[in-house]
RNA sequence: GUCCCCGUCGUCUAGCGGUCUAGGAUCCCGGUCUUUCAAGCCGGAGGCGGGGGUUCGAAUCCCCCCGGGGACACCA
C-alpha cells in the first residue's frame, strides 16, 4: 500500500478551460479527495508564444467556482533550469543529442507527410562538428535517443488493462526545443517526478505520449508513475469537443448562467456512475461515492440539453439566498431600485426560476418584467377587456379589494366575484391577470399579487380601467 | 498511410454467463393537476453494430468484420 495518492491537473494556458479538461481536473480531484491524497495542479507553460497571463487566471478561477481547490501549484515557466540539467545529462550519458535541423529543413526532407520519423540525421554529428555549429551561433534542439528495438513495447493502464503497439513510428524525439524550453513529453516526465506524482490521470488523447514518456523514465533511471487514461469528450457531431462546438469553456457555462453544482455533476456522470444509480449530487457526495471501478472507456457526446436538466435541478434545490446571489449578474438590467429590494427580488426568484432552465434566461423575462414594471396594455390586451363582462370583473374587485391583499386572500375573492356575475373562476382570473400583468400568462396569480403589494394591485387595476374605457 | 482506444435506447448510463421478453435518467410524444405557462405526477415510443465461435445458457467470454473516435510537431 506505501504512499499516498499524488495526482495532477496540468493545463496548459493556452485557451480557456473547456469542459474535457475541466473533467480530468474534477476526476482527479474527486479521487484525491476521496482517499486523502494529494491534488497537484501545475500550468504547463514553456510555450511563451502561446500562453497568456489571462488564461492561468482564467483556469485558476474556473476551477475554483466549480469548487475545485488544489493542494499544489507549480508553473513550469518558472522551472525552466531544471528541465535544462535533466537534459545536460541525458547529453552527457549519450541518450541525446543536440540536432541542429530547423523544422523547416525537416518539413522538406519528409515532404511534410504525417507519421514519418525524424531520420536522425545530427544523432551522429561529430563533436567538431557540434561545436562548430555552435560557435556558428546555430540553436540546437535536443533530442532524445530512440532505439529501434524500443519501438514495440506495451504499458499496464489501471483503467484499460495492457496497452501494447506494435510498432511505433516515433523517430527520436525533441525533448529541449531550440529556444531552449522544454517540450511536453520531457517537462512532464521531469515534473511528474519531481512532484512525486504516482498516478497519471488523463484523457484518451494521451495514451499514444505514454511510451515516450516511460522511455524518458527509464533512461533517467527512475520508476513511472502508474497511467490511466479517461475517455474523450465529443461534440454532438462526434469530434473531438471544440469551441466550434459552442460554449464549452466553463467561464461560458458560467456566463450562461449555469450554476457550478450543475456543471459539476453533470461532468462527473459524463463517464462515471454512482453505484446506486443516484443522479443530483452534491461535491461531497461526489467525494464520498467516487471510485474508479465505475469509470466509462467510452467516449462521451456533450448533451447541453441533459446539462440544462441539471441546471434546473440544482436550481431548485438552492437555498434562496444562494440563489440571489447566483442570480445577480442576471438582473442588472431590472435596475438599481429593483436591485435593492431584496425581500422582493427573492420573492420574485422564488416565482419565476422554476421556470428557467439557466439564469440567463432571466435576463428579460417577461415574468419579472411583469413584477417590477407597471405594464402598458397593448391594444389587443384592451381589446379583450372591453369584451364581455371583463370590465365588470375589474370594477368589482377593485370595489371588494381588502386594504392589504395577501395570499390567501385572492382565491376566494376570485370566487366571490365569480359567483356574483355568474362567471366561472377563471373567467376572473383571466382579466385580471392581463390588467395586471399584460400577459395572458405567468407564475401563480396570487403569488404575483401579494409581490406587487395591494397598493400596486389597485394603480395597476386602476389604470387598466382608465385605458380601457378611454380606448372604447 | 501507420499505431492506439472504444462500440447497450437520439443522449448519459445500469448490466461484470442464467434474476434481461435489457433497468434508470434525459430528450420527444400523450395524459393529469392548475386561473394560464412552466414545474410536478402518470403513461408511451425508443437500444445490446454484424457474423462466427465457447457454453446447457450470452448484452455479458474469444475471433473476424464493420462503425466511431484519438494520436502521429521544436503544441500541450
Amino acid at each position: 500500500m506505501g504512499r499516498e495518492l499524488r495526482v495532477r491537473f496540468a493545463p496548459s494556458p493556452t485557451g480557456y478551460l473547456h469542459v474535457g479538461g475541466a473533467r480530468t481536473a474534477l476526476f482527479n480531484w474527486l479521487w484525491a479527495r476521496r482517499e486523502g491524497g494529494v491534488f497537484v495542479l501545475r500550468i504547463e507553460d514553456t510555450d511563451v508564444t502561446r500562453s497568456e497571463r489571462r488564461f492561468v487566471e482564467g483556469i485558476l478561477k474556473a476551477l475554483s467556482w466549480l469548487g475545485l481547490d488544489w493542494d499544489e501549484l507549480y508553473y513550469q515557466s518558472g522551472r525552466l533550469d531544471v528541465y535544462r540539467a535533466y537534459a545536460e545529462r541525458l547529453l552527457r550519458e549519450g541518450k541525446a543529442y543536440r540536432c541542429f535541423c530547423t523544422p523547416d529543413e525537416i518539413a522538406q526532407r519528409l515532404k511534410g507527410l504525417r507519421g514519418v520519423e525524424y531520420d536522425g540525421r545530427c544523432r551522429d554529428l561529430s563533436p567538431d562538428q557540434v561545436e562548430k555549429y555552435l560557435a556558428e551561433g546555430r540553436k540546437p534542439a535536443v533530442r532524445f535517443i530512440v532505439p529501434e528495438e524500443k519501438k514495440h513495447t506495451a504499458y499496464l493502464d489501471f483503467l484499460r488493462g495492457e496497452i501494447e503497439f506494435k510498432r511505433l513510428t516515433t523517430g527520436d524525439f525533441v525533448i529541449m526545443k531550440s529556444d531552449g524550453t522544454p517540450a511536453y513529453n520531457f517537462a512532464c516526465v521531469v515534473d511528474d517526478y519531481e512532484m512525486g506524482i504516482t498516478h497519471v490521470l488523463r484523457a484518451e488523447d494521451h495514451i499514444s505520449n505514454t511510451p515516450k514518456q516511460i522511455w524518458l523514465y527509464e533512461a533517467l533511471g527512475w520508476e513511472p508513475p502508474e497511467f490511466g487514461h479517461l475517455s474523450m469528450i465529443l461534440g454532438p457531431d462526434k469530434r473531438k469537443l471544440s469551441k466550434r462546438h459552442g460554449a464549452t469553456s466553463v467561464e461560458e457555462l458560467r456566463d450562461h448562467g449555469f450554476l457550478p453544482q450543475a456543471v459539476v455533476n453533470y461532468l462527473a456522470l459524463l463517464g462515471w456512475s454512482h453505484p446506486e444509480g443516484k443522479e443530483i449530487l452534491s461535491l461531497e457526495e461526489l467525494v464520498e461515492a467516487f471510485s474508479l471501478e465505475r469509470v466509462t472507456l467510452s467516449p462521451q457526446i456533450f448533451d447541453f440539453e441533459r446539462l440544462r436538466w441539471f441546471n434546473r435541478k440544482h436550481l431548485a434545490r438552492l437555498p434562496s439566498g444562494e440563489l440571489l446571489q447566483a442570480a445577480e449578474p442576471f438582473l442588472k438590467w431590472l435596475g438599481e431600485e429593483a436591485l435593492a429590494d431584496r425581500e422582493k427580488l427573492t420573492k420574485a426568484l422564488g416565482l419565476v426560476v422554476p421556470s428557467v432552465s439557466t439564469l440567463s434566461e432571466l435576463v428579460g423575462h417577461p415574468d419579472l418584467i411583469a413584477l417590477f414594471r407597471r405594464p402598458t396594455l397593448s391594444n389587443e390586451v384592451l381589446n379583450e377587456l372591453s369584451q364581455g363582462k371583463k370590465l365588470e370583473v375589474l370594477e368589482k374587485i377593485v370595489a371588494r379589494l381588502p386594504s392589504r391583499l395577501t395570499r390567501d386572500d385572492l382565491r376566494p375573492l376570485v370566487r366571490k366575484v365569480a359567483a356574483e356575475l355568474g362567471l366561472k373562476p377563471r373567467d376572473v382570473f383571466h382579466p385580471l391577470r392581463l390588467a395586471l400583468t399584460g400577459r395572458d400568462k405567468g407564475p401563480e396569480l396570487a403569488a404575483v399579487c401579494e409581490i406587487l403589494g395591494t397598493e400596486e394591485v389597485l394603480a395597476r387595476l386602476s389604470q387598466a380601467l382608465a385605458t380601457t374605457k378611454s380606448e372604447r
